[in-house]
DNA sequence: TTGTTCATGTCGTAC
DNA sequence: GTACGACGTGAACAA
């Protein structure tokens, strides 16, 4: 990893067109040839950058570039859909190159079927006299999320999410048209359960007759916890 | 900013959980606090990071760290989640600070809002006789991108997109939906227009009664600084 | 390889 | 501040 301190410009073209004005960054090579161009605020995205794979040549400024400041060009090429990335380096403050190995990668643990599993014990979230049929239901169109039933025996299709948007109100929508043209299972009512559900995705599930319910994770996982314990 | 080559291992705990085992790695505090861990490969995201607001702490390891090799111990806790990411420093290679000051930012160019400007300017480009009523129109279930009337004074929904999908088009029919239960502005059209359109788009588009608009972003942008140099 | 869904998404913008 | 959609989305996983 080469890391340089420069003062620069910075030209991207291709899926867009964009321009950063003279200022001081830092530019990081990485092992593959990916740039990254960083200043010292904002969030963890780069202002530009390339990604691989992606090859970086030097060349020298034109007698334009030279007269307005420039000591040398970085053209960084994506050697698939051809985007190109043009470093201008006025003035370089720093410059350094580390050897860093192969990294082992991130662990991660506790995300996203968890909300599953959880529900699927706890079934009782979804109302009085509710019981679990089954998670990943297949159907023709894919699997619904859980399949219970109410307390009359009547199936209920449960969809899934952490954050919940008009996507996921189309697709648990698709699951109970299938469905309900099937005899043998219909009628099946429909619950969009997430963990937030936003205004818009409320209102069309509503206006389509589907029951919303909001999940609080940390509660689940308690009574995850507690339950676990106990045996 | 300050950039720190080490040997380190990470803990992350906040919406989830997560762990980098030990490894060299380049460590990157920005003016705000903020800390970003980038190993030498891999895409411009980090491999582990926290975001502004919060703030770094530097503690001595225990006795046991200590024993395992840990030198140092950062850690930065966002001030508002209580998010937390411990840094275990077990040897450092590089150490240096420089001074960026804050950057200007970047230009970008062909985006969607450009073209929903180019377009509300232009509405002529949706056929003799039309008019602009306004950009972002406000729904139950989210902002129309452009709402004109056609020679008739009949709404006219318009959807806007880069690149013209299915999801596109879907978005728009749920718009037109809704318009054409409110008394107030229905009967309303829909236009799907954008630089592409996919053949499935368009079918489903022309299916549905949806006008496909094809815009040409150059031509649009070029009329805009014609018409800029005239005034 | 292609498509689909998730994300500690992040980012801008209108309300 | 909240809500919402776009993003050079990127990344992981299934088919």
């Amino acid at each position: 990893m080469r890391l340089v301190i420069a003062e620069c410009s910075v030209d991207y073209a291709g899926r867009l067109s964009a321009h950063l004005p003279l200022a001081t960054r830092l530019l990081m090579i990485k092992a593959d040839g990916s740039l990254l161009v960083h200043s010292d605020g904002g969030s963890y995205k780069p202002l530009n950058w390339m990604s691989p794979p992606c090859s970086i040549s030097l060349s020298e400024p034109d007698s334009d570039q030279t007269d307005a400041g420039v000591t040398a060009l970085w053209t960084v090429t994506h050697l698939k859909t051809l985007d190109q990335l043009v470093v201008s380096i006025f003035e370089v403050f720093h410059d350094s190159a580390h050897e860093l190995g192969i990294d082992p990668g991130l662990i991660k643990d506790g995300a996203e079927s968890h909300l599953q599993k959880l529900l699927a014990e706890q079934i009782h979230l979804l109302g009085e006299g509710f019981s679990f049929v089954k998670r990943e239901y297949m159907t023709a169109i894919g699997p619904v999320d859980i399949l219970a039933q109410d307390a009359s025996g009547a199936s209920v299709a449960v969809e899934l999410k952490r954050n919940g948007d008009i996507d996921g109100v189309e697709q648990l929508t698709r699951y109970l048209e299938l469905m309900n043209r099937d005899p043998h299972i219909a009628p099946v009512s429909g619950v969009f359960a997430a963990q937030t559900i936003k205004p818009q995705a409320r209102k069309l599930a509503e206006d389509r007759g589907i029951r919303c319910l909001l999940l609080d994770y940390d509660a689940m996982r308690g009574a995850d916890d507690t339950a676990t314990r106990l045996f």
